[in-house]
DNA sequence: ATCGTCAAATTGGTCAAGCCAATTTGGTCG
DNA sequence: CGACCAAATTGGCTTGACCAATTTGACGAT
């Protein structure tokens, strides 16, 4: 809970000065992004930061867009943006309200403050019933996909590359074959969560051609359980997989 | 292209203006959608009808707005609201192009179709999992903050007021309760996906005092597997609890 | 004094017209 | 034929204005 004046009502004044992100030069971002995004990012800043609370009220639109140096308009895009991932609410005639529950960082995924023990274990749970539902709708097209990637992977290992986009392959082919989309989203959203850049560094555990082994034959497992029409011994084999996976990239 | 354009000009507003829009009869939006929404939706029609086919790209803003019958900064917005669910991609000083992978419905952040039923399915293994851990690790603290989740719906149900905050808080408290915040915030997403427009439209049914007293009482099922430290029958019983709900959502 | 009532103030919703910058296009020139 | 440049096209952004929904507060009735 950062500072309490959260109804400032008549001190509207807010004697803050934001900077002019608008105008001419200066922004010179690589990737010059549009000015809805940048003001969307910095009011995200300032609701984080604490500056606006939630359930608060922001400035009105007209006292806003003058305060961030923008038009109306183009904070109007800003907030509808913010709208949409839920990070605001906007009401007619009333305001625009920080939603309650907008504490953190980007609505959809890349939050931080998750530990890796976490996420693994969210990856052995998610994966593992993954694996049941994969077992008892698996097809012979859908065993020959999954050792394909198994198989891909071997070849990478033994020629001394990265095998790490068929390990991908071969959870996200698994996904798939759960049959649910919203689970395959899930999975591969949570798998590309180790990659993230603050997790990259990490990952240099994973260069290591008997680590990577190690892990194909786990998959070898999880394999033989979907060809064996085994459920529970493929969920079982997954949470072994990701847990000693676990174990390689945090230590123990 | 003067092909069948909705409405003309229309210098008196605030009437019905925007093409039929296909609206469902039984549909009863209260709230009067933002004039933005109802040109995305519209467009988003064109698309999945063909009319805007994959990778084409669509008139310049200025036409298009014309043949809309809406202004340009009103169109502006709901191309940026399409731009961010990954339905259009906006190129400066181009065009508006829509994504090749666009031509399902859904079109949730650029996956491919989600059905509500899918989405119940994975909330159910998902919070499934979730329950059994958190049975593992209940505590009375714990304990009471189900309980009360459960009693501030019962009495928000007796009011007539909407108990859906409780109903959120509900399933967020148990997903918080397993101890891993990575799975908390899967939860809390997929319970937040009303931003498909499908759902969002489905979701009148739950405005119902009955189906939400069953609901209730399917909660205290999963309260009491909790407090008998049982986890598979808390793993059942959020079975049973979520796929009921899919079937009050989308029929079965 | 308290409570309803209604009008003014506030705020979001929308529109119109215009200028700028980036991209595309079509031509000219080498 | 290809490189190059200028006009046309298109999105990006701003200013200014008016309408509609909500909130606020003064006023009058009880």
């Amino acid at each position: 809970m950062p500072s309490a004046t959260i109804y400032g009502k008549a001190n509207c004044n807010h004697s803050f000065r934001m900077q002019p992100l608008a105008m001419s030069s200066q922004i010179k971002q690589v990737e010059p992004r549009r000015l809805y995004q940048q003001i969307a990012d910095q009011i995200r800043g300032l609701i984080q930061s604490g500056h606006f609370p939630p359930a608060s009220r922001l400035p009105a639109e007209r006292e806003l867009a003058q305060q961030l140096g923008v038009s109306r308009p183009s904070l109007r895009e800003a907030l509808i943006a913010l709208e949409i991932d839920g990070t605001v609410e906007i009401r007619s005639g009333s305001g625009v309200y920080v939603c309650p529950m907008a504490g953190r960082a980007g609505s959809m995924m890349g939050s931080m403050g998750e530990s890796p023990s976490e996420l693994m274990q969210a990856r052995a749970v998610v994966e593992g019933v993954v694996a049941m539902l994969a077992c008892a709708r698996m097809t012979p097209e859908g065993l020959s996909a999954v050792r394909e990637t198994i198989t891909a992977m071997r070849t990478e290992i033994a020629s001394g590359r990265d095998p790490l986009e068929h390990d991908r392959r071969f959870h996200l082919t698994l996904a798939e074959l759960s049959g649910n989309s919203v689970l395959a989203r899930i999975v591969r959203d949570l798998f590309d969560e180790r990659h993230s850049p603050l997790s990259t560094q990490l990952s240099v555990r994973f260069d290591n051609r008997n680590t990577w082994s190690i892990a194909l034959a786990e998959h070898e497992v999880i394999y033989a359980a979907l060809e064996a029409s085994d459920p529970l011994l493929a969920q079982s084999a997954v949470h072994t997989h990701l847990q000693a996976s676990r174990r390689r990239w945090v230590g123990d």
